[in-house]
DNA sequence: CTGAAAGCGCTAACAA
DNA sequence: TTGTTAGCGCTTTCAG
């Protein structure tokens, strides 16, 4: 239960010293002041009164709010990337600063009252997050400043933008699934989405340099959610030459061909493996079975950003360039060696 | 691009005034002492100036931030509740507050140094806010000011709690089954917390209202997750006189009866009905049958504990009565009559 | 080496 | 009716 009152001019008191010794002393700011024996004192004096100077009036005097803001589309709402906001939190808190986050929820219009009321607030930096890959064309206040972008993009690279590695991703699920000895290797990709189309990037990349012929390529236009899987699924495993191994465009697309793998009799692994995207939470590791996938490091690209911001705001030039961060890729029991 | 400068006094320039009448004007003390004709000039200017005060300032002087503090134990990172940090940042910033969240990830010993953190940012109030629904003991901060508990409640009710109905919510699903003119209905509940116990006791209130012997009753401790709930569905499945609907724990038990059903060559719904809990984003509506599900209040229950939070805030007395927020059961494809 | 003083932008009590 | 003044708690310049 700290007391939760001490101010610099109560330390003062209890040191003997002036309410400016104070501050300095604690704020390293000597430059040759005061003397070492006050010095102690003040210390002393400030454990003993559980002081901390107050951050509404160090904001006040300072200019600074050690408050960075989060703008979303759908971090918040989304159950997918909730993990991004976590790591930009601990992050940030680490070193000293909170994040005031506003979820838009995709709502129009509400972004720009969203940024108004951030900047209102005095925050000392701005990260746009989105639940999905994709550009963003950053407003006049991120360019005003530090900024930064988490899982989205200015096409034009004027703000450091921290992105998953998806090509790289999907190149690695695909050299699993050759390593096995899997020739017929679908993707059921999302849309035509930036992921989807890097994820498809990273699957060509590999079968190709695998040598392999477009007979053995196939890739349909999914969507995101269990439901498309299951019907990509149906259209694609009913064919005499079916694959024997599917990349599907994210974890739900996954428990679709799952559930229409089950529905048709069809096992996994042992006549079919599956890799999905995302490792996300309380579902990759507890499919039936347990499922291979990639992982989107979202907490760490929370981290970066929120990196990016607390550099450029301490003094560092802005660092334009995109950093791709690695997706890990995890082996669990839906894939086997082709049959 | 809102000038980001105009401060009271240049208000009070532009208008010909002193910086008290500004800031009462701006805030509505007038206690008859300005003129009409001031009020206008003030009211122009700072609309002309786009002046809005600053907040900062606005919190040293008033000793209130307008910020409220979440601690939460994995709201943000679990994919469940996102909804609920969503919903509260709504409620407040309705009222010209923000919100301040801290997630702990469950890990010991973070929630002390969080409440600190944010007792230190000098929050206005608080609210803890937990993953699934369980008794949480408030310490001393929580009930030295306002402060609120979503989907987690005082066993010694000091704090207003916001918590979902959940027996109301799993007696409405049984009914609809019973309905359905299913009579072997099992429960596949979660494990001995509290929200597997109130569901079960809405689920036996319905059974037993239905006037159905101990025979058509069947619970299973399970899990609250896919896998839990393939397994528990295989040996629930297998029996002779196996149910013909099932409740399940949540929407992950249910994906994973879905997928058990699927590979048993059991028909949902025709052979079998299944209802899950939760409304899982992403999930429940996109299953392949979509899910007949009870959804949770989570964006309700945030809203309404930073309701109760700020009431208190401005003046209101502690009402520390536990709020029951209503789970409404949506009805999708996945129950049908039984067979 | 130390302390007094100014001021961040605002509100509210108090004089005029 | 209006304007002046005294802080909220802190940092930093500038005399002592």
């Amino acid at each position: 239960m700290a007391a939760r009152k001490a101010t610099a001019l109560d330390v003062a008191k209890l040191a003997g010293v002036s309410r400016s010794a104070v501050s300095m002393v604690l704020n390293g700011n000597i430059k040759g002041n005061v003397s070492k024996d006050a010095q102690e004192r003040i210390r002393a004096a400030a454990k003993e009164l559980n002081y901390l100077p107050n951050p509404v009036a160090v904001s006040l005097r300072n200019q600074r709010t050690a408050t960075l803001g989060i703008i979303t589309d759908e971090i918040v709402t989304s159950p997918f990337a909730g993990r991004l906001v976590s790591g930009a939190t601990n992050a940030a808190l680490a070193r000293g600063y909170m994040i005031l986050v506003v979820d838009t929820e995709h709502i129009p219009g509400r972004e720009g009252p969203a940024i108004e009321a951030l900047q209102h607030r005095r925050v000392d930096g701005l990260i746009y997050a989105t639940g999905s890959l994709q550009p963003y064309i950053p407003s006049g206040p991120f360019r005003a400043q530090p900024a930064a972008l988490a899982n989205c993009f200015d096409p034009e690279d004027r703000l450091p933008a921290v992105v998953p590695d998806e090509v790289t991703g999907s190149r690695r699920a695909t050299e699993l699934l050759l390593e096995l000895g899997h020739r017929r290797i679908a993707l059921l990709g999302g849309d035509d989405d930036n992921a989807a189309l890097l994820r498809e990037q990273g699957y060509r990349s590999a079968m190709d340099r695998a040598g392999l012929t477009a007979g053995d390529h196939q890739v349909i236009v999914t969507g995101w959610d269990i439901n498309q899987g299951y019907r990509a699924a149906e259209s694609v495993l009913q064919e005499p030459d079916r694959p024997t191994a599917i990349l599907a465009a994210n974890d739900r697309v996954a428990t679709g061909i799952l559930l229409y793998a089950a529905t048709a009799g069809i096992q996994v692994p042992q006549q079919l493996s599956v890799v999905g995207y995302d490792d996300q939470q309380n579902v990759a590791a507890n499919l039936v079975p347990a499922l291979t996938t990639v992982a989107l490091p979202h907490a760490e690209i929370g981290a970066i950003a929120v990196k990016r911001v607390l550099d450029e705001l301490e003094g560092s030039e802005r660092r334009t360039e995109r950093v791709l961060v690695p997706c890990p890729l995890i082996t669990r029991q839906s894939t086997a060696p082709a049959p």
